[in-house]
DNA sequence: GCTAAATGTTGAT
DNA sequence: TCAACCTTTAGCT
């Protein structure tokens, strides 16, 4: 369930769990065999999230580099872990808790200058400390795609996936559609300032809720989980402010939602 | 129990 | 623009 807030979290709970400490690292499926030996019976001296990539720095310069991609998943426990079912790509095990991997798209070993590559080519991330939104407007400004494709474009903004993309459009009152280069300065402040908030907020509860609490339906007091958004994967449904059916296309292989009154053409 | 879809990226066409 | 990667889950039957 990966965007940027997600990996985040994910750094801290391996942080947390074996910074300083001596790991076993195994690859049960075998598919990481010849990295997991490299990286077996070392130190982790810490871990860094940049947009949706992960590193886990190991004792002697080795990295270990995750992407989740659409369905990679981490699995926390404490020890004694499980025995290991099916395609489990990493374990790391030590300091009386394991972490199994599943499904990443990139799981490899790097070294420092490996990561310095990955990094040169991502745009800047809502979620570190000294982000620059003018950096990213720079690309924005002088584009002829739609900006619901620029949020989406790694090198322009590093984090961000398709559920925050839609949803901070629809916050936002943009027409997803709109060419980047139509977009003011005062907009992509505001847009890249509620990034930050909502990223953060995903980063505390692990979750992303991005509808205000006034525009949320309630049953019993209680706010649902189906309320979390205001169009993401909410085709058909009534827009939550205006009524409007919210409408669903494909946009970059991605499925895009947005309402047509909300954010006008 | 089966199929399709999913919060993503890469590399071939 | 599209298939591939590779896993889980939701929504059917």
């Amino acid at each position: 369930m990966p965007e940027g807030h997600t990996v985040r979290r994910q750094a801290r709970e391996h942080d947390k769990l074996f910074r300083g400490h001596r790991l076993h690292v195994s690859s049960p499926q075998g598919r990481f065999a010849d990295g997991a030996a490299l990286l077996d019976d070392r130190t982790l001296e810490g871990t860094d999230a940049y947009g949706k990539h992960l590193w886990l720095r190991f004792e002697g310069d080795l990295l270990l580099h995750v992407h989740l991609g659409l369905y990679g998943t981490w699995l926390f426990g404490p020890e004694p872990a499980p025995p290991p079912v099916g395609a489990l790509r990493v374990r790391l095990e030590g300091a009386g808790a394991f972490a199994d991997l599943r499904g990443a798209t990139a799981c490899e070993v790097h070294t420092p200058g490996d990561r310095r590559a990955v990094v040169a080519r991502l745009g800047p991330d809502p979620l570190r400390p000294r982000h620059d939104p003018a950096r990213a407007f720079a690309r924005v400004t002088r584009s002829r795609s739609p900006v619901g494709l620029l949020l989406m474009d790694q090198t322009v903004a590093a984090g961000v996936g398709n559920v925050y993309r839609a949803e901070v459009l629809y916050r936002a009152g943009i027409d997803p559609h709109r060419p980047g280069r139509l977009v003011t300065r005062d907009e992509w402040d505001a847009l890249w300032a509620d990034l930050v908030t909502l990223m953060r907020a995903g980063v505390r509860t692990g979750r992303i809720v991005t509808t205000r609490p006034s525009d949320r339906d309630r049953v019993s007091g209680r706010a649902r989980r189906e309320d979390s958004h205001y169009v993401y994967r909410r085709t058909g449904l009534p827009c939550r402010v205006c009524g409007t059916p919210v409408a669903h296309e494909v946009m970059g292989a991605r499925n895009l939602f947005w309402c047509p009154v909300c954010q006008p053409a």
